[in-house]
DNA sequence: ACTTACCGTAAGTCATGACTTACGCACTGG
DNA sequence: CCAGTGCGTAAGTCATGACTTACGGTAAGT
């Protein structure tokens, strides 16, 4: 059920970038902020969410908090994914034929 | 680029049903709207949303439309979260070690 | 041709949530 | 011990978007 979480904090454009941004590695959340067109304080609002969805971790490190990619936030989000593609697959390959088949009423 | 889509709608709870109810196969828009506590052009709308990001596709049958999982619509996604999957892995490693290396000052 | 079923779009309402500024707390260095 | 730095939270504002009802358009049955 966590994939939902992770979902939903993803859709947001803002914190996908800053997700990315972690992507090459750990970064406090000062430096995350500059090269955001946003403020701190709405970054660390939106690192927040990220823990709460397990996707990030953070460490402190002095005076600064250090936050870093969980893979394992990620893990649900795989498994979720697969589901699609094994079964939905297998029934898209039956629904391909019908496309061009029964439309409207033909009328010549 | 078009992962941003996908993420964007399916980061919706009510999508994300509707999504999922498509997994089970297609279905009419009347179909899908019984069983989703929403109204029928919410549910239209909805899946308007879907295929712009190209998650489902439509065809018509009669005088409804029947909507199914375009499983190809997911492989962007799938791409977009392998990328943090390997990269993320080896920088995660690092990072662990840390976590309880440098704290704060340490005052005993 | 007329009615009925099914759907998409338009227009308007309302709540969610993304942002801001202001504040208080923890840690570090002089 | 006293600044200064870095951060999280609180409170308030404002736009986005998820929903509604109303309408028009297409296809099928009689």
């Amino acid at each position: 059920m966590t994939y939902a979480l992770a979902l939903q904090c993803l859709g947001d454009p803002m914190r996908r970038r800053l997700f990315e941004k972690l992507r090459a590695g750990s970064a406090s959340v000062g430096v995350l902020a500059k090269g955001l067109p946003v403020s701190r304080p709405a970054v660390s609002q939106h690192l927040k969410a990220l823990k709460r969805a397990g996707l990030v971790k953070d460490r402190p490190e002095g005076t600064r908090r250090v936050y870093f990619i969980d893979p394992e936030g990620l893990g649900p989000l795989r498994v979720w994914l697969d589901q699609f593609w094994d079964r939905a697959l297998e029934s898209f390959k039956q629904e391909v034929g019908k496309t061009a088949g029964r439309g409207p009423r033909r009328t010549p």
